[in-house]
RNA sequence: GCGCCUGUAGCUCAACAGGAUAGAGCAACAGCCUUCUAAGCUGUAGGUUGCAGGUUCGAGCCCUGCCAGGCGCGCCA
């Protein structure tokens, strides 16, 4: 701040802050030793608490020894408040509480129409914090279900928070295309082939019993010759087959998510990691770090393990940076750990040169992120990284009754069903309005209606209403015209001031939703923003007799639906214009 | 047994880094369409923020201990 702003780009609220902080220093200068309390101004709940309200004076009480009523007016008698303020009195435990000359911040409805689709955005810099982000992972062995989803509508709107308040944002997808269930997974494609010929085969337990295994086998069928597959090895006929599923698989994976708007600016495969030789380097040099030792895990703890046999592995030592216990990087057959690749893959990322990671994972994944975290610290030196983003699982419901999901038996309901029944704005925007910490229901039946039960269409109307009263307006001849030209200050009923004060704190919004990665802040903004507007709506009209109001109360609903757009294209939800 | 997450109105969730009188939607009840989109608005009712302590000017939020639910806890991913 300051010093490379011109003038017009401080907003009130920072010349407000700026003001009470220069009292601050003015009120503590006798104080060589202490630490004034940065000023942050809050809006008060009720219209009675003013405009803005700052709470500074009471953690201020114990130091100066004196009540916060007696700091505030100290304050109160030094500093030195902009234009705008008309007044400012001390409530309560001692709020400064500043009222500010009507329709005072209404001149910034023009600064919004002109940033436009920018407002709120910071603009990414050559030297930008690069930030991978990486989220979905769903395994190629069948199709998303609705869990993923969530994580998949989470991760791309946060990345979108972090690219519009300056970050480069690279969208990164880990295809699992190693280890057993790949096996698994050709296996079931090969019965099913065997089926399709017209053998009578055995599906064991194990087997993937999904329709589209079944397809997959009949594209391989085409492509390949049976007979030639039937002489084959086994490893080389898995290696084949598992190869056309997991292509077959990730092309309907990336189609799903093209069916809700979401791509990646790169799929990277664990078989590549492998491939290249990088695992085995990465245990290596962990091993000349001295990291690695061969010991005996103790049995784990709290669940019957019948067979537990204690066998001597190659083991992470990731207690000595913040773990619980050592982890395997080997299994008993020698062949590296899912752990190994996937450090592997992060210390790849940390190579690529991003200077911060976020992970997406299920609530499933829970116990996994210390070691990882440990993992990097070892590498790296880095603490807490990856940030990890634990979506708490999707409970689906149909007319209330929970459905039992099971990707084994094949009774899970996937994305793409959901998305084609509900559609995609309805999908994103329900999965976006909770916090991934909350476990989230989700209703079939209910979410099929496009009633009120899905706030989407609560916001995507305000935007239309504002597109039908600014068509009306201009049927009848108005226009907003010169942005200098328009008289703002008429804009001083409640409800106007209300909808100003929203729209200029969207920017903070945005920068706290980046701050905390937590998106769905952007969610609950647009709904309160409606609500706000659908207020404004049903007490006031827009277009008027009144030429001066008129044109005012244009450009007010117009920057409305601004924001509104900005929001809910940051969150990948479409705004159409009528409805 | 241990770790992580959660517990707020009948239901689903908010509460802006500890601030003033805890707010929305759904469900219930009562109103509002000769006027810019009723997919909307207004009002009523609904609360010991799981329980018990603690920290301080102030706690839904922080600390401790319980209770309840979810997820996880060797060589699956």
């Amino acid at each position: 701040m300051g010093a490379g702003l011109r003038a017009s780009e401080v907003t009130l609220k920072q010349a407000l802050e700026q003001a009470l902080q220069a009292a601050l220093a003015e009120l503590l200068k006798d104080h060589p030793d202490a630490v004034a309390p940065e000023v942050q101004l809050t809006r008060p709940k009720m219209k009675e608490h003013g405009d803005y309200a700052a709470s500074v004076a009471m953690p201020l009480a114990r130091l100066l020894k004196k009540s916060p009523q007696q700091i505030a007016a100290s304050i109160l008698e030094v500093v030195q408040w902009p234009d705008a303020v008309v007044g400012a009195d001390i409530a309560g435990p001692g709020f400064i509480n500043i009222r500010l000359r009507q329709a005072s911040e209404a001149e910034a409805l023009k600064t919004i129409m002109l940033a436009g689709e920018s407002y709120g955005k910071q603009v990414v810099l050559a030297d930008a914090e690069k930030v991978n982000l990486e989220f979905v992972s769903a395994n190629p062995t069948g199709p998303m279900h609705v869990g993923h989803g969530r994580g998949a509508v989470v991760g791309d709107a946060l990345a979108s928070v972090l690219k519009a308040v300056g970050k480069k944002v690279h969208r990164e997808y880990y295809i699992n295309d190693a280890g057993v269930q790949i096996g698994v997974l050709a296996n079931s494609v090969w019965l099913r082939m065997q089926e399709l010929k017209g053998e009578t085969v055995v599906f064991p337990e194990a087997a993937y019993p999904g329709e589209y295994i079944v397809r997959i086998a009949r594209e391989v069928l085409e492509k390949h010759d049976y007979q030639q597959l039937l002489a084959m090895e086994e490893d080389e006929r898995s290696g084949l087959i598992g190869g056309e599923a997991i292509a077959a698989n990730m092309a309907m994976i990336r189609d799903d998510l093209n069916a809700i708007g979401i791509h990646f600016d790169h799929y990277f495969s664990e078989q590549s990691l492998h491939a290249s030789g990088r695992v085995s380097a990465l245990i290596d040099k962990l091993a000349a770090d001295g990291v690695v030792y061969n010991g005996t895990l103790p049995p784990p703890k709290g669940q019957e393990v019948e067979d537990y046999t204690p066998v001597e592995q190659q083991l992470f030592r990731t207690t000595d940076f913040g773990d619980d216990v050592d982890r395997p990087l080997a299994k008993q057959d020698g062949t590296p750990t899912y752990f190994a690749a996937d450090i592997a893959y992060h210390y790849d990322k940390y190579l690529r040169g991003f200077d911060r990671m976020i992970d997406v994972w299920g609530a499933d994944h829970g116990g996994y992120v210390s070691r990882v975290q440990a993992a990097m610290k070892a590498l790296t030196g880095r603490e807490a990284q990856p940030d990890v983003l634990l979506v708490q699982m999707v409970n689906l419901t149909r007319d209330g009754k929970p459905v039992k999901m099971s990707k084994r038996a094949g009774t899970f309901v996937t994305l793409r069903e959901v998305v084609d029944e509900v559609g995609a704005d309805a999908v994103r925007f329900n999965f976006m309005t909770r916090r991934v910490e909350s476990q989230l229901d989700f209703d079939l039946e209910a979410a099929k209606q496009k009633n009120d039960e899905n706030p989407v269409y609560y916001v995507q109307y305000a935007y239309a209403r504002i597109g039908a009263i600014l068509r009306k307006a201009e049927d009848e001849g108005h226009a907003i015209g010169e942005l200098d030209d328009v008289d703002v200050s008429v804009l001083t009923e409640h409800e106007e001031q209300r909808l100003v004060a929203h729209l200029l704190a969207y920017p903070e919004a945005l920068q706290k939703a980046a701050d905390r990665l937590e998106a769905y802040r952007v969610a609950t903004f647009a709904m309160r923003l409606a609500a706000d507007f659908h207020s404004f709506y049903h007490k006031h009209r827009v277009v008027t007799d009144d030429v001066v109001l008129t044109r005012a109360r244009m450009l007010l609903i117009k920057a409305v639906g601004q924001i509104i757009r900005n929001a809910l294209t940051v969150l990948g939800v479409s705004t159409p214009e009528r409805m």
